[in-house]
Order: C-alpha cells, then sequence, then structure tokens
DNA sequence: AAATTAGGCAACCGCCCATGA
DNA sequence: ATCATGGGCGGTTGCCTAATT
C-alpha cells in the first residue's frame, strides 16, 4: 500500500494561479506566516489547493524580492561552476544567487545554459584547443582524462560521451594528460574559452568563485569534526591564474566548503591536515564569510550524487 | 491569415529525508 | 526502533506565446 496523498485531490484547485488565488495566499502569509506547516494552510487561507502547490507558488513567485527575468553574466558563472562542482543541485545552486529560485534556475539551465554549453562543446570538437599548463604547476598526475567534450543530459543523469572511470584507455587522454573542462565565463584568456582544471587525488572539486552563502531555507548544516573525517580530508584550488585564487575547497567525508587559501600555498597538489588545520580553516572560513544571515555557511554534498554527477572530473 | 512548430516557463508528480510521536 | 507525516527537491509535463512556414 502506497502512502496516503499529501491531500484530496479530488477537491483540490489545480491549474495556473488566478490573482486573487496569488494575493488570498500572499496576505495570508504575510499575516500569520505559514505556520510550518503548508498542509493545512490553504484551509486556513480559504484555498482550495494542495498545500505542497501553495508551498511553491509562494517561494517561486509570491515572496518577496524574486527576482524574475534575464540571467547576468555573474550569474551564468555561478551555475555553470556550481552546477559542475555539484551536478543538478538546483536549490543549493539557488542559494548562492540572492532572488532566484531553483525552478528559476533549472528552467534555465534546461532552455537556455545547456543549449549554450552543448555549442561550445561542438566548437571544440572541430578544433580541438591548445592545452595551457600554468606555469607554477609542478608535476601534472597522470591519468587525466579530457572531458571537453563532455557534456551533461539531465533526462539521463549522465555526460554524454562519458565511459566508466575504470574504462578510460590512456589513448583517450590528451597530450599534456591534462584535464579540460569547457567554461568561457571565468576571467582568464585562454584558447577557445578553456580552462585547464586539476584533480587532486582521487576527487575533484575546485573552482574560482565566492564562498557559498547559505541554504535557501536559512538553516544550518553544521557538525562537529571528527578525527576520522580529517583522514579523508582533501583541499582543492584552481590553478594560478584561474578564477579567484584567493578562495579554497575543502572536503572532507561528503562535506565541502569554501575556506580562505592556506597563506604561501600556490599550487594544485593536495594538502596534508590535521584536525587542527581543518578545524581553523573552517572558522575562518565562517567568520569571513560576507553573508551573516546564516549560522555558518557550510553546504554539504552528498557522495554519491556527487559521484554520480560529477564524474567528468574524476580520473 | 491560418496552421504548425519550437521555446519558455509555471506547475505538478513522486521520491527521499528529517522529524516527532 | 519503527512508523507516519510533512517538507524539500529534482524531473517532467503541459500550457501559452512567439516564430516560422
Amino acid at each position: 500500500m502506497g502512502r496516503a496523498p499529501c491531500c484530496d485531490k479530488a477537491s483540490v484547485k489545480k491549474g495556473p494561479w488566478s490573482p486573487e488565488e496569488d494575493s488570498k495566499l500572499k496576505d495570508y502569509i504575510e499575516k500569520y506566516g505559514t505556520g510550518g506547516n503548508w498542509i493545512a494552510l490553504p484551509h486556513k487561507a480559504g484555498l482550495k489547493r494542495c498545500g505542497k502547490s501553495c508551498r511553491l507558488r509562494w517561494l517561486n513567485y509570491l515572496r518577496p524580492n524574486i527576482k524574475h527575468g534575464e540571467f547576468s553574466e555573474e550569474e551564468d558563472m555561478v551555475i555553470r561552476n556550481l552546477f559542475a562542482t555539484i551536478g543538478s543541485r538546483w536549490s543549493v545552486i539557488a542559494a548562492q544567487l540572492p532572488g532566484r529560485t531553483d525552478n528559476d534556475i533549472k528552467n534555465y539551465w534546461n532552455t537556455k545554459l545547456k543549449k549554450k554549453l552543448m555549442a561550445l562543446s561542438s566548437q571544440s570538437q572541430r578544433k580541438p584547443p591548445p592545452l595551457p599548463i600554468p606555469s607554477s604547476h609542478q608535476t601534472i598526475p597522470p591519468s587525466y582524462k579530457d572531458c571537453s567534450s563532455y557534456y551533461y543530459t539531465p533526462s539521463t543523469r549522465s555526460f554524454e560521451g562519458f565511459e566508466p572511470l575504470s574504462t578510460v584507455q590512456s589513448d583517450l587522454l590528451n597530450h599534456n594528460n591534462t584535464f579540460l573542462a569547457t567554461d568561457s565565463s571565468l576571467n582568464h584568456t585562454t584558447p577557445d574559452s578553456f580552462v585547464s582544471y586539476y584533480p587532486v587525488k582521487e576527487k575533484l572539486l575546485m573552482f574560482g568563485s565566492e564562498p557559498s552563502c547559505s541554504s535557501s531555507d536559512g538553516s544550518s548544516h553544521g557538525k562537529e569534526i571528527k578525527q576520522e573525517d580529517v583522514s579523508n580530508f582533501q583541499g582543492f584550488c584552481a590553478p594560478n591564474g584561474y578564477g579567484d585564487n584567493h578562495k579554497f575547497m575543502l572536503s572532507y567525508g561528503n562535506r565541502n566548503q569554501w575556506a580562505e587559501k592556506p597563506s604561501g600555498y600556490h599550487g594544485e597538489t593536495p594538502l596534508d591536515y590535521d584536525l587542527e588545520d581543518v578545524k581553523r580553516l573552517i572558522d575562518s572560513s565562517s567568520s569571513n564569510n560576507s553573508c551573516n544571515n546564516n549560522n555558518n555557511n557550510h553546504f554539504f554534498i552528498d557522495e554519491s550524487k556527487r559521484q554520480e554527477k560529477v564524474m567528468y572530473y574524476y580520473y
């Protein structure tokens, strides 16, 4: 037996919201709040709608400071970078773009951004770009796969043209054993809009970018770090000259967050930390963050989903 | 001008997870 | 520890409008 439906589907109205319904919902929430119970809200507000429908309407359309319309270049960049990092975690991405909803971003990705990137991808297939190597990069680890021609397909939740890591053939690697990702938006000049990224150890998560701000619900996800977490701890950052070199992504266990890059660190190789180092980095990251409406600025990435969706950053 | 096609977006569906009883 | 419930999320659908034939 399946679970009971959240509302009586026969008696609730579906389809587009009328202005009257909008104003009823808006007025009610502005007066009384949601009361932490969306299921009961429509009845109290005099609406013949499913609670989930009310929630969606409020979050995506009625709540204050919602931004509609064209996405800026900056927003575009944030979406692309985060998508490459965490996949289709629209709510997490939306949390980095004030005023934007996950639905908005999802639609934007599916209708425009994806096509834009696919166009770039097909360009790159016609003419393989030269491979820029940052001068400061000492040793490029072997076995990085050239992923420049792959693109993500949400319907199949996979990257077109991608194959399991275990079957990556050496002849698929590019001639410098570097790793490529399409990104025309970062502030650097590399031929054909390409930038090199260098995986660290087994997992790559790094982009020059602003630190994460908060989750959309304003919740805090902080958790004490244990010594066993530290054994899995890794740090990543962009090669010199790419993106924002000041930030550094920490990854420990299934958690990731931005932190200040340790002073004096300019390479792309893994850093070894002990427990105190990790705590110090995370503390400084939290206290330096400009988004103060939250207890901390952590966002966490489900490891299984990350592996599934960000495979092309692995080697 | 009418019909058809494509694109964009709001809304729905159903699954998963967190929480509280 | 288990179960029921609601919230949250990503994927998908379907309607509306604009563009094209």
